[in-house]
DNA sequence: TAGATTGTTAATCGATTAACAATC
DNA sequence: TAGATTGTTAATCGATTAACAATC
């Protein structure tokens, strides 16, 4: 039961590896050996091995790996079949493009009930999904028992919100909210950061770093 | 001008440092020590210095660094005062969602334009910011040269639409469609991807993994 | 001046890659 | 069987941390 401690970059490659073999499965494909995984996902085969083994031996010597086999077993170590169910509180302009455009099912998720202020879209569903008034907060989370809230509430509430959250016994909290969460109990929760800033910055710093030619620049010649 | 190569690692964490210190700033302070900063982010000391060292001498002994200058410094370094353009592909939900929340001149970019197929948005205006054809990407491109390209566009076309935007001459790509964008000439733009799902199975991993005790069981006893 | 704190060099630690025996 | 490819151990590489002289 006390396995090793997987690091975390290890961990941030697994959901790249499950995509990639998703698709080799809904395209049909029954075998990948490490190193044609590897040439499509611009890793070593060897990084490709060291990071499977640390979770079983999913492959066979002389074959490589069954792409059903491997897409399961990655599933299973990601999670996704613990039936995890989550809410989201906001539902603002981004809380109902999560709502309206991302699978949460894809990924094993269920998303159980939205949380807003706005007499407008209380009472009603988004794509089957009903939203309540955030006062009810806890009542519902007590209720329902959601693993994981996703946090896209405007800025201002954000940490409050996240401790009402956490108090309340969710497991984990997928911050949209740009902001580092100031949690009373940061030990008591997973936060998975999704900074669209930080994202953005890192892009403009290689655009500016490697200053690709102006096309309409004359090429150097051959 | 050919400075060393700046390690990835590293460029993810100014967008952090740049965040702290930009609140700092806001909130009036004057000075802060790379142990003070460290402290803050959840990083060694060291570290921040080593970081901040690959870019030049911010710093004064015995006194740590100038909040202002050290912003202003790592603005620089992110390119935050290129005046980058950027221009949105796709005014979907989320599409709209980034137009209307999402501050890009915080981070020195202009949005100038969005581009959707849907005849109920073509021809107005999103928060100051006008919807053309799809159409008509390639010529407002060269028109008005963005040097990034949001895409929100949905995943059936992504590749597609970015594969014209790179032919029109867009350098930077942030890439919103949780797919791998498979492009003609990678060589010649730089992708940053924002893969929500990515994101969400490493929370289901931890949250999974650690298997927080349920409040309503009973506590070890002291 | 004495105390604080930088920038940088050296030491350590961890992650990636290479190599290869095991075996399908 | 011969060829392929795994899982794993050892070697390398790179990133983080520690230490300290320089100096404000």
């Amino acid at each position: 039961m006390r396995k090793e401690k997987i690091s975390s970059a290890v961990i941030r490659r697994l959901p790249r590896y499950y995509r990639f073999v998703d698709n080799l499965y809904y395209d049909g494909v029954t075998r990948i050996s490490s190193q044609a995984l590897g040439k499509a996902l611009g890793f070593t085969a060897s990084q490709i091995r060291q990071d499977l083994s640390r979770f079983g031996e999913f492959g066979q010597q002389g074959y490589g790996y069954s792409v059903e086999k491997l897409r399961n077993e990655i599933a299973g170590i990601l999670g996704m079949y613990r039936g995890h169910k989550c809410i989201i509180v906001g539902a603002g302009n981004l809380g109902r493009a999560l709502i309206r455009n991302f699978t949460f099912d894809k990924y094993g998720f269920t998303l159980v009930a939205a949380f807003d202020l706005d007499p407008e879209v209380l009472g009603t569903e988004i794509q089957g999904v009903p939203v309540y008034h955030v006062g009810e907060l806890e009542e519902w989370v007590t209720r329902i028992r959601p693993d994981v809230a996703v946090l896209t509430t405007p800025r201002s509430v954000a940490s409050r919100t996240a401790n009402r959250l956490v108090a309340a016994g969710v497991q984990g909290i997928w911050n949209f909210t740009n902001i580092e969460l100031k949690l009373d109990h940061p030990e008591k929760v997973v936060v998975e950061n999704v900074h669209f800033a930080d994202s953005l910055l890192s892009l403009s710093y290689y655009i500016a770093e490697d200053e690709r030619p102006d096309p309409r620049a004359p090429e150097d010649k051959d």
